[in-house]
DNA sequence: CCCTTGCAGGAAACCGGTGTCAGATGATCG
DNA sequence: CGATCATCTGACACCGGTTTCCTGCAAGGG
């Protein structure tokens, strides 16, 4: 075995030919790839007239192109991403930014975005990110601008960021924001109309009779975490309930937050009998803290939570919680990007998206015990 | 407002250029993308010698190099991704191709490959399919060719597809394989222990004393399925115990399928007192059936899991399980693709690259009740 | 019948990089 | 001091598409 001596081996410079960035062999000879070229000769028009077909020019006659067609579909030529994406100067590839640690929503989110995009020969590239680091604009600055992203999607926290949505502004990418409020011109945004919701629950938990009423809170640091708690303390106003200072919480969307939150509110006497978590991680913890202490779900205590994740289902007993359309709204968001990019955005296809989501009812809520 | 009349307007052809796919107008234009072009005039040079510069060609004075490299930091120059692509005649694109509902496994593994991909100037590009439909590996085969992928990333159970490494192969895409056995020449894998990890689920459940084990598999269709009832099963019996068939049931890997497998297996007489479950998923399908019959976890029934995904602590009583270092996996199979891709798989750099489980203990797991 | 005019389609430049290969340069050697 | 050679560098073609600009042609008008 050659050992790599210290000492640099030089080798003539003729002896090979260039440096060169490795090239791989890829695609098998025998089946070569078919270019606008070949098909331009086997239709005996230039490429320029195949390039219109392609572009659904209406400048070409309709015989030409019929011919033209059959010999694409025959051939099964595909345009290459990559040239097109250089004379058009764009990429045809969008971009999902996101620093969320709930696996479940990203990956609806994702699924359905493709569900839209793949239609319309899109591609999807990820693009996760740490919403706390120095060099969080910068990073995704050179991610959009090196790719020349034809557009991206955002999704919250980072969504609610107001200096990213600048930049992506200011770079000229097309950006959605999945957000829980109203915080930018609604052709920006896929909605989720978290104050309706969190009433929804506040509802629920009047019908079944309950008064000492408890929440804990996303960081109130985030938009849906404050259209949360408003919209659930409105509500229980509305149906002559309080909700008093000592029973919110302010957790941070995470299990181990919520276990300590929920171990404060369940500690105070009297206690309430229901929480509502304002997510299903967050219900999570409530149901820790109740196991510690021994107290049975519902009937010591009523839980909620928020999202319909898989956790909300599995966990004993089921867990009562607002269900999200997640993947409509991926796939809301990639609709509303990609009529963006056409420029299709004229009248009221773009008007603001919201979506509502509603409640499942499980086992985790029944009426107070006496 | 004009409104649009049924009969067609048609504007002079020399008005309105040519149709045009549409172009957007991206990069404003006092921050105009520096080309290598405006690097070579800047650097009196040849485009030719920063492409050499930027390519780390040693055919470079050093001087040169230096006042170069000097003048890209300053301007902020990168490379247009897309026109490298065409050149090279390769994307820097990485794909990952799942058909997998664990969304923290899908997730971590994603956020893996890119902590190593982001080193080296890939992205990656996200491919959720569906193993059951008929364009299955049509949909794959266009996804490569067209995007010219330089290398893909197989989640099982896609990655046990035999036919689909053979369309890779003959495609000329490299490609990595995460699997729970070696199905495949190793320097297309990454390999999961399974075995080993079922072997030592087995120990501990002898060492707490366990005789009455029973298992809830996953899918016989699937490799870890068959290596994780294997693994077991002789584990137990090379510990005096044995795995009757009667206390082997097949789920899916799913919620739904293990409450079933569960409840049959604890409707038996006499009742196991352990119940490996293949998954954390089947784990909290036994968590849902024991909850029903009212039995208590660990105390009437002890259940070890198998990921530690989220669910696994957030479960009360929490669930021993296996922890699979899944966002290690990603960056191995991104590191092993990159390598292969670079052609720097010489010698022991492509041996196989295996990971080991191993067991987090937690609340549901303990001696058998007396 | 000639001249417009509008449609269809082609030639060449271009997008922003890289590969090829010959030429320039400077050091070494006989 | 000229020949030789290794080392750098640039001109030019090319990757696979699109855009710009121009031409040929048939139909319609004067």
């Amino acid at each position: 075995m050659p050992k790599k001596s210290s000492k640099v081996v030089r080798v003539p410079a003729r002896a090979r030919p260039e440096p060169r960035a490795r090239r791989p062999e890829h695609v098998a000879d025998s089946e070569r790839k078919h270019t606008i070229n070949d098909i331009a000769r086997l239709a005996n028009v230039s490429k320029k007239t195949v390039s219109r077909v392609i572009n659904e020019s209406p400048f070409v006659r309709e015989e030409t192109r019929a011919r033209i067609t059959e010999i694409i579909e025959r051939t099964g030529f595909t345009p290459d991403p990559q040239a097109r994406a250089l004379a058009f100067r764009r990429s045809f590839l969008i971009g999902l930014i996101y620093d969320n640690p709930n696996a479940p929503y990203v990956i609806n989110i994702q699924e359905g975005m493709l569900g839209a995009l793949r239609r319309v020969g899109y591609e999807l590239v990820v693009h996760p990110c740490d919403r706390h680091s120095e060099e969080f604009l910068p990073d995704i600055r050179r991610f959009v601008a090196r790719q020349k992203l034809d557009g991206v999607v955002l999704l919250p926290p980072v969504s609610e960021n107001p200096l990213l949505a600048d930049m992506l502004r200011q770079l000229g990418c097309p950006y959605i924001r999945v957000l829980a409020a109203a915080l930018d011109d609604p052709k920006n945004l896929i909605m989720s109309m978290d104050r309706e919701s969190a009433a929804e629950v506040a509802e629920h938990l009047a019908k079944l009779g309950h008064e000492r009423i408890a929440m804990i809170m996303g960081p109130r640091s985030f938009r849906s975490a404050i259209e949360r708690l408003e919209g659930f303390a409105d509500a229980l106003a509305a149906r002559g309930r309080s909700l008093p200072p000592e029973f919110v919480a302010e957790g941070s969307y995470t299990f181990e937050s919520s276990v300590a939150c929920a171990d404060a509110l369940l500690s105070r006497t009297p206690r309430p009998t229901a929480i509502f978590a304002a997510n299903d991680e967050t219900a999570a913890g409530v149901y820790r803290s109740a196991y510690g202490r021994g107290l049975k779900i519902p009937d010591d205590l009523t839980v909620i939570g928020f999202d319909d994740s898989p956790l909300a289902s599995r966990l004993c007993p089921s867990l009562t919680t607002m269900r999200q359309p997640i993947r409509d709204m991926g796939r809301m968001a990639a609709e509303k990007l990609v009529a963006k990019v056409s420029g299709l955005e004229s009248g009221a296809a773009i008007a603001a998206t919201t979506v509502l989501p509603h409640l499942i009812v499980r086992e985790s809520s029944g009426p107070p015990r006496q």
